[in-house]
RNA sequence: GGUGUCAUAGCUCAGUUGGUAGAGCAAAGGACUGAAAAUCCUUGUGUCCCCGGUUCGAUUCCUGGUGACACCA
């Protein structure tokens, strides 16, 4: 079953998730399915952003899917979103009503838009066994024997090479794949922002966070139940205002770190969105300082004299 | 007011025993298939504060100026 979907994706701060709920309003009958690789954790709301308010547009509540799904300090990762991206893909297009994705996590993004082969690769103890005392720069030599599939980045931690090696191992093993996603047509939807507004908008949300949402208390709150070391992990607000309760940063050097390393991600992403141009994905980019309807309108416009709009199987 | 120290890349600073200069951070570009808000790679020409002097040659030495800081009145 391949159908279309709208995608409306754009970096931290453009108003992707308040665009895409605005268009579902005008469309009546759309859900919005979430590509945002930090809002599925449950208990992570300021700073990631999660504002449910936004989903509900004149007492409409649109209904969203892949946010809240796990707990936080869970490790939540590609394969999973793949599995659960089609889980609330399908059941939307069962149900005949027409999905919108939208986020700006980039690889989650073109996992499914690609439909990138993985499979569940189970543990392997014995591989396991046989590596735990590899050194990291062996089991990257190991790593490359094995390359095959597809490219390998840069492995920070011994326990991720491990895993690398078993899902190449797997895939070796048992060679063809039994299971695959198709690869979904899309009409996609770029939120462009002027560098210097991106900045500025950033920067004050941040202080917002800090000042009135009390960001401070929400990673307090989680230092109770997930530990230092994952939270870290998540990066950005989580990294940078759990290394300021630990006392290893000034509230001063927290603030103006996160605020550059906010900026610098931001710059990444629109890095991963040229790329996927550069791979033949056709970005429509859209002025995200134009008024919503405005922009709802356009896309509506657009979409309609492409036939694009959501021909369901 | 006097004395001293400093004045070099967007920021913090290093350096040139006189032959026009380089680190960290920032910034920009890029990569990316099982933690991706992660991880990693590439990119450094700037009136070396200003005027003058010495010198073949001054950002480097000297006179003066301006500014910052410190101390003394």
């Amino acid at each position: 079953m391949t159908g279309k979907l709208i995608t409306i994706l754009g970096p931290t701060a453009s108003g992707k998730t308040k665009l895409a709920s605005h268009l579902a309003a005008r469309l009546g009958d759309a859900e919005i399915i979430s590509a945002d690789s930090r809002q599925v954790y449950r208990g992570m709301d300021i700073g990631t952003g999660k504002d449910l308010d936004d989903y509900k547009v004149e007492g409409q509540s649109i209904p969203y899917h892949l946010i809240d799904i796990c707990p936080a300090g869970e490790k939540y990762n590609l394969f999973r979103y793949q599995q659960d991206f089609h889980a609330a893909y399908d059941d939307i297009l069962r149900r005949h009503r027409r999905p919108i994705l939208c986020g700006g996590t980039g690889l989650y993004i073109e996992s499914v838009l690609k439909g990138y082969k993985m499979e569940a690769v189970p543990e392997n103890p014995a591989l396991r066994e046989q590596l735990k005392d590899c050194s990291l720069p062996e089991l990257k030599e190991i790593l490359e024997r094995y390359k095959t599939l597809h490219n390998v980045t840069d492995l920070d931690t011994p326990k991720r090479a491990i895993r690398a090696i078993e899902i190449q191992a797997y895939y070796r093993e048992h060679g063809t794949l039994e299971r695959d996603f198709p690869s979904i047509e899309s009409y996609i939807v770029g939120i462009n922002i002027d560098r210097e507004l991106r900045r500025r908008r950033i920067s004050d949300r941040l202080r917002h966070r800090l000042e009135q949402e009390d960001m401070v208390g929400e990673v307090r709150r989680l230092l109770t139940r997930v530990p230092a070391e994952d939270l870290i992990y998540y990066g950005l607000e989580y990294k940078y205002l759990t290394l300021y309760v630990l006392g290893q940063l000034s509230y001063d050097e927290m603030v103006s770190r996160l605020e550059i390393a906010i900026h610098q991600f931001a710059k990444r992403q629109m890095t991963w969105f040229r790329g996927m141009e550069r791979r033949g994905f056709k970005i429509h980019w859209t002025d995200g300082t134009l008024p919503l309807d405005k922009q709802v309108e356009s896309i509506l416009q657009e979409t309609a004299t492409r036939g694009v709009p959501f021909s369901h199987v």
